[in-house]
DNA sequence: CAAAATACGTAACATACGATACAGCGCTCC
DNA sequence: GGAGCGCTGTATCGTATGTTACGTATTTTG
C-alpha cells in the first residue's frame, strides 16, 4: 500500500541506476521542495543532468514533469490543510477519546483560520461594519443562516438599521431596492454554494453595496463581488462540514465592532435597557 | 515587523485594487499552494487575468514571478523543516491586538467544556436524539436561538419530525399540546436566562417530554427539569458572552447522531437528493 | 577480453510560460 | 457633468522550460 510519493520513491530507489538514485536522495533530503523547482534547478541540486531527472520521474510512473509536480502539490495541500495529522506527536496528552478527533479538528480549524486572518483585516472589517453610513443586512445559506442570525442579533443591539434577511428568495431580493453605496451586506456561504445567494450578491454589488463574505477555504463564487472575504476552515471528521471556525470569527467581529462603537453603543444599550 | 509573505499580504491587502485583492484572498485562502502554481492557474483560480497576478506580486515588492515563487518556497522549506515553529502566533507578542486573547479564551472554553463532558454523556444524548420515538423540537433564547436553528437544520435532514420553534412565545407555547413522553425538546438558554423559556420547559417537563439543555456553566434554572444538561464555558474578553463552545458541542452531537443513524440516515439523504 | 546493452550527458527543438504594450472602462475629483 | 487618472483585460512577444534525439561513456555478459 503506497500512498505518498516519498514512499513510492523509497520503495523503488533500490532498483534505480546511480544518477537517478542521486536525484531520489536529493529529493528525499528536503522533500518535497526540490521537486517543485524547475528541472534545471533540480538537476543542479542533484548534480546530474536534466534528462536524468526526467527519466527519474518517468520511472516513478509519471507521464511528464508537470504531472509529477502536480502530484507533489496535491500531497502538500493535503498536508497543509490538516495540520493535525502532522502534529500527531506527543502533544496534548490525556484526552484521546471518541469525541477528541472532532474537537481536535475543530480547534485546528480555528487556529488555521485565524492564522490566515490578520488583526488588521479584522479591524478593517469591523470598521466597515461600525462605520457604515447606511444599513447593515445579513443573510446566510442553508446551514449558515443561523450564523447570520446570531451576528444580527448582536449587531442590532449596538447600532440601528441592522436587518437579517430571511424567508423566501423573492422577499430579500426585493429589498435590494433599498440598498446603496452606504450599505453593507454580510453574506455567509459555504459549499455547496447557493445559486440564489450568488445572484443576490451580484445584484447587490452592482448597486454599490459593500459585501463582507464568510465562506470556506475554497471560496464561494461570491468572493468575486466581495469587499472583504473571510475564509474559514470547515473540514472535520464528520458527515458534515463545520461552521465553528466561522462562528468564532463572527463572535470576534461582534466584539471588535462593539469596542469601536463603545461610546455610541453604550448609550444605546442603556436606552434599550430602559425600554424593558 | 513583517516576516512572512502572508503577513505582508494581509498588511497591504487594504490598499489594493479589487482585482489584486481577489488574487490576494485566493492565495491566502489556501496558502501558499496557489502561489506555487503557474500564473495562468493562479489567475484562473482567482478569476482574474494573468497581468493582474503579475501586478499583484509586483506590488508585494517582487521583481518577477519566479522570485515571488522562490520566496514562497523558502518560507515553506523553513516551515517544513521545523514543525515546532508551526505553533500559532509566536510572533505578535502582546500587541494590543485584542484578537488573540479572544481566540485563546475561546479555545480554552472549548477544552474546558469538553473536559467536563464525558464521551458517555455525549453518546447518551446522541442516543436520546437518535432513538426518540416521537418528535424533536428545538428552541433557544435571544442569542442562542440561531444555535437551535443550526442544529435543527442538520437533524431535520437525517430524521423526520424535527421542528424548530420560532416566533412569538404564544406560538410555541401552544405547540406544547402536541408533545408527550416520546418527544424530545432541545433548549438553549444562557444568561440572562429567559423567563419565557423556563415556563416553557416546566410545562414540557410536566407533560413528560425529555429535555436536553444547552446552558452556561452557571446553569439555567431549566436544568432542574432537564434530562441531560450540557454546560459550556462562555467567558471571553468581550462585552458579550461566547456561545462558541456550545456551538461546537452542538456540531459534535450532530455528528454523533448522524453516525448512529447512519443506515437510516443515508437512505433518507439519498431520497432528499432525488427530490431536488 | 570482446561485444552488447544500458546509462548518461550534450545539444537542438517546440511548447508554454511569464512579461509587456495598449486600449477600453469605470471611478473619482473638480 | 466633464476631464483626468487608475485599474483591468486582450493580444502579442521573447524566453525559459520541458522534452527528445543522438553520441559517448560505463557497465554487464558470454
Amino acid at each position: 500500500m503506497i500512498s505518498s510519493i516519498s514512499e513510492l520513491i523509497s520503495d523503488r530507489i533500490g532498483a534505480m541506476p546511480a544518477g537517478e538514485r542521486r536525484a531520489a536522495q536529493t529529493l528525499i533530503a528536503n522533500y518535497p521542495l526540490t521537486g517543485l523547482k524547475t528541472v534545471a534547478e533540480f538537476s543542479a541540486a542533484a548534480g546530474v543532468s536534466s534528462p536524468t531527472i526526467l527519466r527519474f520521474v518517468a520511472r516513478l510512473g509519471f507521464q511528464n514533469y508537470p504531472e509529477f509536480q502536480s502530484a507533489l502539490q496535491d500531497e502538500l495541500a493535503a498536508q497543509l490543510q490538516s495540520p493535525a495529522s502532522r502534529t500527531l506527536n506527543p502533544a496534548s496528552p490525556g484526552s484521546s477519546s471518541a469525541v477528541s478527533p472532532m474537537l481536535e479538528a475543530t480547534l485546528d480549524n480555528m487556529r488555521e483560520t485565524f492564522r490566515h486572518l490578520s488583526d488588521k483585516q479584522l479591524a478593517d472589517i469591523a470598521a466597515t461594519l461600525a462605520g457604515r453610513r447606511g444599513k447593515t443586512f445579513l443573510i446566510g445559506g442553508r446551514f449558515t443562516d443561523p450564523l447570520a442570525r446570531y451576528m444580527a442579533a448582536h449587531l442590532a443591539i449596538i447600532q440601528p438599521d441592522v436587518y437579517h434577511l430571511a424567508g423566501q428568495e423573492s422577499i430579500w431580493r426585493d429589498r435590494l431596492i433599498d440598498m446603496g453605496k452606504r450599505d453593507v451586506v454580510v453574506i455567509f456561504d459555504i459549499r455547496r454554494y447557493q445559486e440564489s445567494l450568488v445572484r443576490f450578491a451580484e445584484k447587490a454589488h452592482q448597486r454599490g453595496v459593500q459585501i463582507v463574505l464568510f465562506t470556506d477555504q475554497w471560496l464561494s463564487p461570491i468572493a468575486r463581488f466581495a469587499r472583504h472575504v473571510i475564509a474559514g476552515r470547515t473540514a472535520v471528521p464528520s458527515a458534515w462540514d463545520s461552521s465553528a471556525a466561522l462562528f468564532v470569527v463572527a463572535e470576534t467581529l461582534i466584539g471588535a465592532v462593539t469596542r469601536q462603537l463603545e461610546a455610541a453603543g453604550a448609550k444605546r444599550i442603556r436606552d434599550l435597557e430602559s425600554l424593558r
